[in-house]
DNA sequence: AAACATATGTAAGTGTCGCTTACTTTGTCA
DNA sequence: TGACAAAGTAAGCGACACTTACATATGTTT
């Protein structure tokens, strides 16, 4: 039932006696539907503890208060993401620019597919922006594209050049997946075949340096 | 006309009488400060409203409800940054790469020093994501991108070529602006020299471009 | 099994918020 | 001057985040 992949399918259970038996999970669950439904700001706990078949009170046995809750679906959020940048790079082999590629098609088909998510995983971060455990799971998101980056351009994983070129790949991808469930790519029709996209941006950052550095 | 203090013209001033005079003004600019202080997710029309010494319901005499207040104060801003963006390429020449820069800088610049807003502006558009007014400020602001690319690459700005370039250049610009004041830039040291940043991204993505072969 | 501690649920209440309704004050102009 | 519209207020509704006091289940100890 439980796959790899961060966003699954569990089914919301109504509690069958007094105690509930499964709550903290079945809340991050009816979060997680609702930040979906109704976008990350426009949800409650009440709503989300309703969903679960519990009190409005409940969730606070599980969770100190909203932005605790958030954060810990956040946490699951971005551990699925790497869980699912890791399956996608597999199929390329090591130092290929498909590997690169495949990360930055990854993130924003994420984006692209769970529009919520995204918003509430960089958007809300104002309640939690000083986080260790969010940066932790930052770092290891980060790490993949950076080694993919790294492998490419036959260099150290821990070089500047690495972390340098794998930023600006990334704020490239971001960037598209917050202009396109923004709705603001395609406002002038800027029909962007994503594909091609990914592979010009690889080109022109990455791909050229490699060739200019082996000339 | 009586004045308590001697405070500025732009600060925000209690009302004189029964009447306000400059309400609506007024609460977009309380707003605006609520927005920067608190986060846009985290301020209330009330507290708008008290700040401007005005009643609760006051606010609703210029605006339908909160939705409406904040994409006034979003239409706004995206007028300001179209200024702001003009401004900064007026020192260089047209058709110099130093005004593509210039203008990425100069939205990194507003990013930084507004997250607030930025965030305002960029994050929160599911209330108003179809909006045609919003819409269309956007295109403004992004022409003048696109004009910027165009004029350096010698092409029409309503060729395809010029809107793709831009288009890459804004999704960098943007993504590096949301990494940047979500404090993710910064995680393991990422110290991102702007100028450097920027001239490495148009290098890349404009100038390899013009120097190659250009169809 | 009885007794206790602890984990996990509920009910009721507080203060705030978004927004509405009914009323009041004020400026404008025929 | 008096009618009317514009722009304010007070009071209240329902929802929400969160707290407090209490109820119920579970596990451990004896």
């Amino acid at each position: 039932m439980t796959e790899l992949s961060g966003i699954d399918e569990k089914e919301i259970t109504e509690k069958s006696g007094y105690h509930h038996g499964d709550l903290r999970a079945q809340l991050l669950n009816a979060v997680r539907l609702l930040v979906e439904e109704k976008g990350a700001e426009n949800f409650s706990i009440a709503e989300a503890a309703r969903k679960a078949g519990v009190s409005s009170a409940a969730p606070y046995r599980h969770f100190k208060d909203k932005p605790q809750i958030l954060k810990a679906l956040v946490l699951e959020t971005m551990g699925g993401m790497a869980a699912r940048m890791q399956e996608a790079i597999a199929p390329y082999p090591v130092g290929s620019i498909e590997r690169v590629n495949a990360l930055g098609a990854c993130y924003i088909r994420f984006a692209r597919e769970h529009p919520g998510m995204f918003r509430l995983v960089f958007g809300i971060s104002e309640s939690h922006d000083g986080d260790e455990d969010l940066g932790g799971r930052g770092q290891q998101v980060f790490g993949i594209v950076i080694k993919a980056v790294a492998d490419y351009l036959g260099v150290d994983a821990e070089s500047e050049e690495a972390t340098r070129r794998a930023y600006m790949l990334w704020t490239v991808v971001h960037g598209h997946s917050w202009l396109t469930i923004d709705g603001k790519a395609k406002m002038k029709g800027i029909e962007v075949d994503e594909t091609q996209f990914l592979s010009d941006i690889s080109d022109g950052l990455i791909v050229s340096l490699r060739n200019q550095d082996m000339t």
